[in-house]
DNA sequence: GTTGCGTTGGCTTG
DNA sequence: CAAGCCAACGCAAC
């Protein structure tokens, strides 16, 4: 059954759901009598669980799992374009795949190269097994701007660890200025399948979604076409493109995102990182003046570049134990804390507006994620940030292994960044951009008749307030889970303390040694609880 | 050891 | 609306 031609190539996408500028796809493309444009849908990923906390897998929200689909469909769509198409196939990815290479010939196999953990583990086996097969292997570095390889080896075999010492070591951006990948104008035609069982793009209810229900959709489409798209628009505004400053943009904008919302994009590869580059410098070149990194759009992909860089090069960068870089924090493990974060039950609107439209779009502007990481960690409710990066990674469509966590180690103060006095205020921290409320009372239309002057404080509305507005607190609107007055004053102190304990013991803390002080933080909080009583009962006697 | 800097806090004051 | 204060961190350069 076997095509028996030997001259099959086989391109394997994971990431890199593109045509243009695939470096990849390119050489699987050169010298071949068949090419073989492969996806393998691994069922841990992609089958339904009814056990998780969002309709989803185990592993990725429904959102995420749509936008994969959507992009394979027009990635099997732009093949078939040139002549070609995409074979889908199921199952434990390597099994698949040593199947394939056997079944059709393969003396050539080609795949974006990927940094993280899960598939520098998957692929030591696939070129390992292609070794022994005697089978070509082609995997370029192209997800991102630079080979984080190379960064760390010119930084001594360490990854550099500020964003300013990374740009230093990037210097210019010779892979990212060289020229993109040929344009494909064809493509060699798929090779007889044998008995590899191939399917269509599945829809999501082929996958056994069916009856999932949902009121607002996420507004992103899946897609290299939606991406060049996207891409397009906002280049055309070459004004926004050279005063763009990320700290600038408004969180709370939802009708028109202060940014390029092209995220989602870079993660699956839809859009190419170099191809982005260098449309920015395009339209740097074409104007007076223009904003820099860290804050410029430049600035962006360079950010994003630093924590595949870190995440590389730093062993358990998604744990805090065994984590050089992460502080060791006595958080807590308190589960109705995290439940009432997560499923937008905090009680403070701002904070459930934001995870609101985590669940319903899968995306919310990165100072919307700052607050609502801080408000979990550092800030309030001090629970570990492995909690909320377990979260984000599921319901972000643009989630990301090295960006989540380092966002995550950045917010919590674990590593990066170590001002945990900044704490972002979940009452006035949203005010500051949208004092009316719109993008509250628009996540949570509970809240939509309440007036201005309390909507950021429901529970201060004097009753006669909230029955006109529809909205009792602690009825139709939760009360606030902790005062975050006394509650981010507590978090500062746990903070001071786990800092000086690292700095006492040079960052070795044990497993014991934090137990150690959580018991003694506890002991000090009994201590302050004392106090107050004992003041309230000196003042009833003076009374 | 000292100094300067670090993607983007909150609050009060002038 | 900008500046200064809060209270003060780690890290790198010197």
């Amino acid at each position: 059954m076997a095509s028996g031609s030997g001259s099959g190539s086989l391109m394997w996408f994971r990431k890199g759901l593109r045509i243009h500028d695939n470096p990849a796809l390119e050489r699987a493309a050169q010298s071949t009598k068949f090419l073989y444009p492969v996806f393998i849908i691994d069922p841990h990923y992609m089958e339904p669980d009814p056990n998780a906390f969002s309709p989803g897998s185990t592993r990725a929200g429904l959102n995420r799992i749509r936008f994969l689909l959507q992009s394979l469909a027009d990635l099997d769509l732009n093949l078939r374009k040139l002549g070609s198409r995409l074979l889908v196939l199921k199952g434990e990815p390597s099994q698949v795949l040593f199947r394939c290479l056997k079944e059709w010939d393969v003396k050539k196999l080609c795949f974006e190269y990927d940094t993280e953990p899960y598939y520098q583990a998957l692929d030591i086996k696939v070129k390992d097994h292609a070794s022994i097969a005697g089978i070509e292997v082609f995997s370029p570095v192209s997800h991102t701007l630079f080979n984080p390889a190379d960064i760390i080896q010119k930084n001594g075999g360490r990854p550099p660890l500020s964003y300013q010492s990374f740009v230093k070591l990037a210097g210019q951006p010779s892979w990212a200025s060289s020229p993109l990948s040929v344009t494909i104008s064809s493509l060699p035609p798929v090779g007889d399948v044998g008995g590899c069982e191939i399917s269509e793009v599945p829809t999501i209810k082929e996958l056994g979604y069916g009856d999932i229900e949902q009121d607002e959709f996420s507004p992103f489409r899946g897609g290299e076409s939606e991406a060049l798209k996207r891409l397009k628009e906002s280049i055309d505004n070459k004004e926004w493109v050279a005063a763009f400053e990320k700290p600038k943009g408004d969180p709370s904008a939802f009708l028109k995102p202060a940014t390029t919302t092209l995220s989602p994009y870079l993660k699956f590869g839809c859009l190419s990182s170099r191809y982005f580059y260098q449309c920015l410098q395009d339209v740097y070149r074409n104007v007076k003046r223009h904003t820099s990194p860290p804050v410029s759009l430049v600035g962006q992909l360079l950010w994003r570049d630093f924590f595949y860089t870190v995440a590389f090069g730093t062993p358990n960068f998604d744990q805090m134990t065994g984590n050089r870089i992460c502080k060791q924090i006595p958080w807590n493990d308190n589960n109705e804390l995290l439940v009432a974060w997560r499923d937008a039950k905090t009680g403070y609107p701002w904070i459930d507006a934001v995870m609101t439209q985590l669940h319903k779009w899968g995306w919310m502007h990165h100072l919307a994620r700052h607050s609502v990481a801080c408000f979990l960690t550092r800030g309030d409710l001090f629970v570990h940030w492995e909690k909320g990066r377990d979260v984000f990674e599921r319901l972000l469509i643009d989630s990301d292994w090295a960006i989540n966590n380092g966002n995550w180690l950045w917010l919590s103060c674990s590593s990066f960044f170590y001002q945990y006095n900044r704490i972002y205020s979940p009452i006035s921290f949203g005010k500051k951009y949208d004092p009316n409320g719109d993008y509250i009372k628009h996540f949570l239309p509970i809240l939509k008749d309440m007036p201005k002057e309390y909507i950021y404080e429901p529970w201060t509305a004097p009753l006669s307030v909230q029955t006109k507005a529809k909205c009792i607190i602690g009825k139709d609107y939760p009360k606030p889970v902790v005062p975050h007055d006394s509650a981010s004053k507590e978090s500062r102190r746990k903070m001071a303390e786990a800092y000086s304990l690292n700095q006492k013991l040079n960052g070795k803390v044990s497993e014991e040694d934090l137990k150690k002080l959580r018991r003694k933080l506890e002991e000090d909080s009994e201590d302050t609880k004392q106090e107050v009583k004992t003041k309230r009962m000196r003042q009833k006697l003076i009374c």
